[in-house]
DNA sequence: CGCGAGCTTGACGTTGTTCAACTAGAGTGG
DNA sequence: CCACTCTAGTTGAACAACGTCAAGCTCGCG
């Protein structure tokens, strides 16, 4: 079960969002005030598709899996510590398109809607860091719209293993704690073929892969893979 | 070549943006005395996939479509007369990552990109619709984006057919001005299959296509395929 | 009347999924 | 400590979905 707190100070949080200071003190105090902050372990649901938006997530630590489900669970992107998780449902169509569970322990904000809206609406500098940052989901979501349709297999799953190396853990080496299977919902395929590509990135030396423990040796080729699709 | 003029009066303007009276009419001044109308034909490019924005592109009348050039393009969405077309390329990273394209004889307005981000930051419910816009459009991407991958050749193309039908034309009966090849490049799929499958739903007595005149006879045939995927 | 763009259809090859069998490791209870 | 079970991962083979190629058609336009 989730842990729930409130905060102490959120205009000293280290995890607090870097435009979060545009909103001035006071503001800042209002939202200290009403907003909670719950704890979430890995695989726990943050939110939930089909229900409606009751509160700003943000995400202070930590690293969720944004993805639409189906038949098919489709990963549209992780995001990790120091950023809003829900900005396009706050904005738009009040009820979420899409999933949000955490891959590992995670810790989130929750400020109720009207509030957020509220000092949104009052603020328009922080409004603006806002919609900046909702259209920059938007252009990352066309990209991945792109990529998912024009590539093969090993483009893909190239494209998801740069996406992780550069995006998340900013390294080559990185303990993976995404499953195949998820890395396959990531790549939009079946995670039997995840696994085989893996066995072949490893088998050119591409990549080495003990378990979970993942080293991009080439990570020039990978580019060159994801380029040619 | 695409014929340039000035506007007479935006603030008495049928074909403005429902929103913009919010800027008040000294603002509205603004943009008259700076935005051109281009009127665009048929098939003329209105902004192109790499380039950097310079404008906010108003389409005031006419229907585009919205793609990303690849190997193969993918048609994202079509526009029509109303809307705004790209928001998010102007608050997010200023270089388009899409190509729009006139359909049919268009007219847009243009208005220099800081005259409109100033306007922006100033008039913050003005400010509070654009992010409602944008964030619709990146919810419209989340469904486009799954709905691609996880249904069949049949169920992607009578999504296709239910959009034109009720989100552009709003009707049973249209002109259809898109070609069979555009067809499928919003369907994701080759034109022949697109061919194919158009032919299948003529024979199942689904749609009635005579040439580009379109009929859909049972649109809640159409739905049920759409859901089975 | 002839030409070209858009459309149509069938045959065939490729890509990727599904199914099935098997392996390895982690956790559990006796 | 060992058997048992459960989940994640792995591999091969059959099959389905889809794209590509090729040939021919139609209709509008010069």
């Amino acid at each position: 079960m989730p842990r729930l707190s409130k905060p102490e100070s959120c205009s000293r949080c280290p995890y607090r969002w870097k435009y979060m200071d545009l909103l001035g003190l006071p503001n800042i105090d209002k939202i200290q005030n009403n907003c909670i902050i719950i704890k979430f372990k890995k695989g726990e649901t943050i939110c939930k598709q089909g229900t409606e938006v009751t509160h700003a997530l943000y995400l202070a630590k930590g690293v969720v899996k944004l993805y639409i489900e189906g038949k098919k669970n489709l990963i549209l992107k992780l995001i990790k510590g120091g950023s809003y998780i829900d900005l396009q449902t706050l904005f738009g169509d009040k009820r979420y398109k899409y999933s949000v569970v955490a891959t590992e322990e995670s810790m989130v904000c929750m400020t109720p809607i009207d509030l957020m809206l509220d000092l949104a609406k009052e603020n328009s500098e922080f409004l603006f860091e806002l919609t900046k940052t909702i259209s920059n989901t938007t252009n990352f979501v066309y990209q991945k719209i792109s990529d998912l349709n024009r590539k093969h297999l090993r483009g893909r799953l190239a494209d998801t293993l740069i996406y992780l190396s550069e995006e998340i853990y900013m390294s080559n080496n990185f303990h993976l704690t995404l499953t195949r299977n998820e890395l396959a919902e990531f790549s939009s395929m079946s995670m039997e073929n995840a696994v085989r590509i893996l066995t072949e990135f490893r088998k050119d030396e591409i990549i080495s892969l003990n378990g979970r423990e993942m080293e991009i040796i080439h990570p020039e080729m990978l580019a060159r893979i994801s380029e040619l699709g």
